[in-house]
DNA sequence: TATAGATTTCAGTAATTTCTGAAATTTCCG
DNA sequence: CGGAAATTTCAGAAATTACTGAAATCTATA
């Protein structure tokens, strides 16, 4: 491996903590030489700064394109495929978010989905279908938050998350003004008195 | 491996997805048993239920403690160590988020930091840098969301939830109050004009 | 402190995943 | 078409990870 320092620290943790995050050393190393590298870079060119076989290379890149986290260019006149990363981190982020949705926790969702559907033929089961049943709602309420956040655009998104949870400020005195355009009992929550 | 049906399908599932959620198959199998079981279950009960051998059972559970995923119950005149999941479906979820985020993503911000408090020695590290400057900055934008988030009460969180992106109703309103309380020149986005 | 039950450790084996080199395929151009 | 460059495929080797059985350790109590 022959690459400047800070880079070559880069490229290495991303291949260290590649397998944490569900693909392998080689696909880390080469997201990270990608992300960033000045300019697309061939295949050859992986080879030549990460030292690895020019298969692996070809089966990582694969790898890589499943999970739309790069780019294939193509430069004038060249007929080897170049590849980046997409320049603007949000989407990359989202990007991210959607693939590992997808891999992660739309198969277990489809599964209770089924599941749920079945009838329980021994006690234990119902109670473990009732179970299952509060995963499902927690899963699904989840998801239809990120898909109704995702449908945001960046500045909207950035400024959902500086805002952090002062939201609840907003929510409360959305409470209050509910609850003096339509007065009703007093909410069962913060003070027992007023 | 001898279960009722719903039960059954929903620990092979769990360990089936365990390679993708960074567990292994036992421990996701263990897991999911836990989770549907009514009662707490001892190693041997595990052992009987999933077909594994003890002392894979013994390191599995240590592996989920580790994940703080499981608690450990003592019933009275039984020394043995029985063991469950929370019931609050919220505060495993907050669990699963506290401890994916220490293992994914803490190590990076730490990498991140410390290259970026380094001094570039070619052009290309500059760029990389720069490049690496901005995934930090994302992370951190994220992760102060994540500990602004994670203080809420459940109740509230779940109001945050099902509010979706809706919130970005208040965050237009809370802009035109903003912006009637103290005006200003115009925002620089939509017109290039004037 | 002796002992029986419960749990953990760990070296070796099994299973799985990753990586390579060689061969096959595709693509473009003369 | 023929062939050179680029890429992909794939069988087997290498590396890693998971699992087991046996031995060791821990723990409560008689």
């Amino acid at each position: 491996m022959n690459l400047p320092p800070l880079t070559q620290s880069f490229v290495l943790h991303f291949g260290e903590m590649g397998s944490r995050w569900g693909i392998n050393r080689t696909v880390g190393q080469i997201y990270a030489l990608l992300y960033v590298s000045p300019a697309p870079l061939c295949a050859e060119q992986i080879v030549d700064a990460l030292g690895i076989s020019r298969s692996n290379v070809s089966m990582s890149l694969k790898e890589l394109q499943a999970w739309n986290l790069v780019v294939l260019r193509h430069l004038p006149d060249d007929r080897r495929d170049f590849f980046t990363t997409p320049d603007d981190i949000w989407l990359i982020l989202r990007t991210l978010a959607e693939e590992r949705k997808k891999r992660e926790v739309d198969p277990t969702l489809s599964v209770l989905r089924e599941i749920l559907m079945q009838t329980p033929s021994t006690p234990d089961d119902t109670f473990a279908q009732e179970r299952m049943a509060q995963m499902h709602q927690m899963i699904e309420r989840l998801t239809t938050w990120y898909d109704d956040v995702k449908k945001l655009e960046t500045a909207r998104l950035a400024a959902l998350l500086s805002l952090g949870a002062k939201v609840t400020r907003l929510l409360e005195a959305k409470d209050k003004v509910v609850s003096l355009t339509r007065p009703r009992r007093r909410a069962a929550s913060a003070k027992p008195q007023e």
